[in-house]
DNA sequence: TTCTCGATTGTCT
DNA sequence: GACAATCGAGAAA
């Protein structure tokens, strides 16, 4: 593995509570065949394709039997971005490399038959490099792409690291506005 | 079995 | 700013 390593660090999330969240893919408790893993203890992955096209990273976070999982959106890359490039097809480094969850997903090379890998894994992981964050540079905002679930696309459940260059594109216009 | 629609992105006007 | 692309999951019949 050593040389093929892609690092990133995460600047934004969402977070999806599944017994009351229209906006969740478990809401209500709805269980199928696709959302079965976010009924797994946390600590595994969630990856599904959305639109056909873009696969979408998510953590399952949540004790056993509770849906709930937190959507990865952007992150800011550390290592490895010679690969996201030839993953993503860009010939430059840019923000969109890893910024927009479906963006992301494709840089880190993320498939929907990775979901319920656990990410203690050696293959795919999460940990602290101790990056000192700015409690003060955290901020919550209401989602995104989620107006259909009527109230609840309201809820302040996306967390971002103001300030980054790659949190994504839509959310950069909007995100002066919210507090 | 069939139909509808989405936790998005990129391109066109 | 608006809209098409694209396919699998979920719901309905």
């Amino acid at each position: 593995m050593e040389g093929n390593i892609t690092a990133v660090r995460i600047v934004e999330t969402e977070a999806y509570r599944g017994l009351t969240d229209r906006a969740s893919h478990a809401w209500n408790g709805r269980r199928t065949n696709r959302t079965e893993i976010m009924y797994a203890a946390g600590g595994v992955s969630y990856i599904y394709l959305c639109y056909g096209i873009h696969h979408m990273f998510n953590v399952v976070t949540n004790q056993k039997e509770i849906p709930d999982a937190v959507l990865i959106r952007s992150a800011e890359p550390i290592e490895g971005v010679e690969m996201m490039k030839q993953r993503t097809g860009k010939q430059d480094t840019e923000v969109s490399l890893t910024s927009g969850p479906g963006n992301l997903a494709k840089a880190l090379g993320l498939f929907t038959q990775q979901t319920g890998t656990s990410l203690l894994s050696d293959g795919l992981y999460i940990s602290d490099d101790g990056f000192n964050v700015n409690k003060a540079q955290i901020k919550a905002t209401p989602r995104i792409g989620v107006d259909y679930a009527g109230d609840d696309a309201l809820l302040p459940y996306r967390f971002i690291l103001s300030g980054s260059p790659y949190l994504s594109g839509k959310n950069i216009l909007n995100k002066t506005d919210i507090f």
